[in-house]
DNA sequence: ACACAAAGAGAACCAAGGGAGAACATAGCA
DNA sequence: TGCTATGTTCTCCCTTGGTTCTCTTTGTGT
């Protein structure tokens, strides 16, 4: 898991401790007069960084007041393994996540999860049906990364990316598809493959 | 590597017997003032031999904070990394196995160990140059099976079994490459593939 | 006495952390 | 429609911490 820095892990203890002596979750205002800072600017890069570690919830929209994440992470919960992942469809979720033992080397600095691919879309970069990979949490990557991917706000893909200024193309690694083009708008990155775990029988 | 003088033993000692007063990994400043130091730049030489030492975790950039090396993962929590195989040749061997954690589900009911995969030979099944795979022991395995096998004695080979009872066929997965076939008695199975790990950078 | 290694002081440099404050955006409200 | 509270983004700046020097002191072996 990624590292705090000082100040970020302060501020994370006051919100955990001090939770309960706010009737409403405390605003940036708030909490900078009780960590003593004097600009808002400073407090949210801060927070930033915690929502980023998954330890604080991200901001909805219009959302006022900064809350702890539901599930802190547990360092010896494991990662969840949270569905399927099939080209061109939603993730299919598992109704409850189960909690899977991972290599750290696997893992990247953020919070990650897992999912089980499902088609052979990748299957020439060495992604085979039934394979589970490792997803670092990011909303951006580097050209050549493998993804997954957003489409249109409901049809999830795991593919390699090339982003231009113009338009967004996914690759599959699989002689018989093609490569898919999408306005940036339309593409919406949910996380980067950091690993891959297979079982064989 | 070389011998730690004394100064050098002193302040390992420190750090090791103190880990657990910081709530953060001390600052070169904060060592200096609890080892009576009054120069970061005196204590720094000293802590660049402890981790030339292996002792001390190398800084990485902009890493802040001294701690000590991870202590390996003790043998009964994880599996033995023994090294590198690639087609034909023996096993590269590390001089000391690192343990790795790998989950259950990768393991089967006998002894494991972990080998890295060097070499595309098996690439057609997905398994990569610089994966790793999960081999447990076993000294037979049914036809189709993925297994590391030792021919004539010495060669280590990672590939898809097919025993008849006069011949030993031992397939790559590579248009490139051509099946072996050898009498029963120079092939040796020295254990199944039963799991495999990819870490993407 | 001399050479040498270990150890420390301190200055200088650079990158990252951290904070201040302005400016802007958005929601809720009178 | 403005006003206020709040979240967001930005730039500027100072501080902190790691690194690299040089110089000095001290102890030890020949």
């Amino acid at each position: 898991m990624s590292q705090l820095t000082r100040r970020q892990q302060e501020i994370y203890a006051y919100l955990r401790d001090h939770a309960d002596d706010f009737d409403h979750p405390p605003t940036h205002d708030e909490l900078c007069r009780a960590l003593g800072l004097a600009s808002r600017g400073s407090l949210h890069k801060h927070v930033q960084a915690l929502i980023s570690a998954g330890l604080v919830e991200p901001m909805a929209r219009g959302q006022r007041g900064i809350r702890l994440a539901a599930s802190p992470v547990e360092p010896e919960a494991g990662i969840p393994f949270l569905g399927r992942i099939a080209a061109g469809r939603p993730i299919e979720a598992v109704p409850q996540p189960e909690y899977m033992q991972v290599p750290d080397e696997l893992l990247g600095s953020k919070p990650c999860y897992v999912l089980q691919v499902c088609g052979d879309s990748m299957i020439e970069d060495g992604i085979l049906d039934g394979d589970r990979v490792v997803i670092e949490q990011c909303d951006r990557a580097d050209n050549g990364d493998i993804v997954v991917a957003l489409v249109d706000g409901e049809a999830a893909t795991l593919k390699r990316i090339e982003q231009t200024p113009g338009q967004v193309i996914l690759h599959p690694a699989n002689a018989s598809m093609t490569a898919q083009r999408y306005l940036p708008d339309q593409v919406q990155i949910q996380g980067v493959l950091k690993g891959l775990l297979r079982k064989y029988p």
